[in-house]
RNA sequence: GGAGAUGUACCCAAGUGGUUGAAGGGUCUGCACUCGAAAUGCAGUAGGUCGGCUCAAACCGGCGCCAGAGUUCAAAUCUCUGCAUCUCCGCCA
């Protein structure tokens, strides 16, 4: 969420900041109804410091015997027209807070201008694309071959877009998630935490996947709750409505749990093998930071999901998405993509961003540089660390031998118990 | 799922309709005393949020006793709904 008072200010200048990301922002109706709103705010706290200063005086006036009837008919004018205003009040506040809950957040200054991924700028590289001297498999094929991958049994039992795991394929997911969770917390100081995989509306709305976006989520039914796109939602709503103190910061989290999208607008995209399934694992990275050292913060972090790939040896390259590529509530983003051979590129499996306070103001996640300071809201940020599925269908097409088996990466070994898939 | 109880500030806790601007402790902070500390004394410890006036601060005002709705001239206090916690029962991994 923008700050309202940014919006008021200077208007012109918020429409011009998201023109870069293409969004065509009109302020005119929240204009209008934020001047309404401050009129009969004004009004109604008038007319409440007369309530409350009549008010004070009635028991005296009743223990010495006057007649208080006439005030009190007085007083019930008064009050039917707080009642009024202040529904007027709530009415405009709410119109309000849905205006500002779809306005996207604004790009930092060093997000290049662009339209789309094509225009997205590339950073840095970390190996090579893997060459072959037979003909490569995707890891659809090699999955089914090597009977650990079962995409045919998985649409039997629930649908398209998920997957079964099987023998030596769920023991390589989860050895993934093993190592992820053991690099963060022992390398590089993480704090692991297993979530809630259900949340409320509330916090879908704290971190920004809501009120926008409600379809790409899936509702539990007869419930109120969501189940997570990801643990980046109930992990930064952890400290929601908090005050922490400035020693704390910055506090850094690793979470593992199963991601849940509905993929409402991809139909036909990615439709074969792991990379877009309704269900898929992840590991996240948080962060809640200090605003004077935010950006270091955003390098760390996405030099600590770089990490884990490197120790599986695949090779990536890290991107900084352009102003039109950039997600709602980010105010900057680098993608780390991982070479993907079946795709002939490289493909998105980290996303880390800087909301700065736009998540932070939604949730009222505050901060104190000392306790005689005012609160101000903290900088929150995350990252894949990394997206479990795609490392599997990364690790199946990188490490494919010729006669159709898989070398399990050296890291990974402690982990699985054995060298090689056949 | 059933029955009962509870929800007041950083913590404990008083408060059954009006001068509550929420008692009293604890904690913490400052000051005094002290070489320093402890003890003691004094002072502060309701922050936050939304507004007004402002470059800003100071100042002034609205809100605030889990959340929301209601009754009333007036609600921490009465009513309803929801949420959370605790105890017991049922079920269950």
């Amino acid at each position: 969420m923008l700050d309202i008072k940014l919006l008021r200010a200077q208007p012109e200048v918020v429409v011009e900041q998201l023109k870069r990301r293409n969004f065509e922002l009109d302020l005119t109706e929240f204009t209008k109804l934020d001047a309404e709103r401050r009129a009969a705010l004004v009004e109604a706290e008038q007319l409440k410091n007369q309530q409350n200063t009549v008010s004070k005086q009635i028991p005296a006036l009743k223990k010495e015997g006057k007649d208080v009837a006439p005030i009190f008919a007085e007083m019930k004018e008064l009050s039917d027209k707080v009642k009024v205003l202040d529904d007027k009040v709530r009415e405009l506040d709410e119109a309000l807070r849905q205006i500002v809950l779809t306005i996207p957040n604004i790009p930092n200054a060093e997000v290049p201008d662009g339209n789309d991924d094509s225009d997205n700028l590339e950073i840095r590289k970390w190996g090579e694309p893997t060459k072959f001297d037979f003909e490569a498999k995707a890891h659809w094929d090699i999955g089914e071959n090597l009977d650990i991958l079962d995409f045919g049994r998985a649409a039997k039992i629930t649908g398209s877009r998920f997957t079964v795991y099987k023998g030596l394929g769920a023991a390589l997911e989860r050895a993934i998630i093993n190592y992820f969770l053991t690099t963060h917390t022992t390398k590089s100081g993480y704090t692991e935490i297993f979530p809630p995989y259900m949340v409320h509306r509330n916090s879908m709305v704290g971190t920004g996947q809501l009120p926008k976006f409600e379809e790409d989520a899936f509702k539990v039914a007869n419930t109120e709750y969501f189940l997570i796109p990801t643990a980046e939602v109930p992990v930064t709503n952890l400290h929601k409505d908090e005050i922490l103190s400035a020693d704390q910061l910055p506090i850094k989290y690793c979470a593992y749990s199963a991601c849940f999208r509905a993929e409402a607008g991809s139909a036909g995209r990615d439709t074969r093998g792991l990379i877009r399934q309704h269900q898929f694992n992840k590991v996240e990275l948080v962060k809640f930071a200090n605003p004077d050292t935010s950006y270091d913060e955003l390098e760390t972090l996405t030099n600590d999901a770089e990490k884990v790939l490197q120790g599986l040896g695949l090779p990536y390259r890290v991107v900084r998405l352009c102003s039109g590529d950039l997600g709602f509530s980010s105010a900057m983003t680098y993608d780390i993509e991982v070479w993907m051979p079946s795709y002939g590129r490289y493909v998105e499996i980290s996303s880390c961003s800087n909301f700065e306070d736009f998540q932070a103001r939604r949730a009222g996640i505050k901060f104190k540089r000392d306790t005689n300071s005012k609160a101000e809201f903290v900088h929150t940020l995350n990252g894949s660390g990394v997206a479990v599925g795609r490392t599997v269908a990364a690790i199946l097409e990188n490490y494919q031998q010729a006669d159709g088996s898989v070398k399990i990466p050296e890291a990974l070994v402690p982990f699985m118990g054995t060298d090689l898939i056949k």
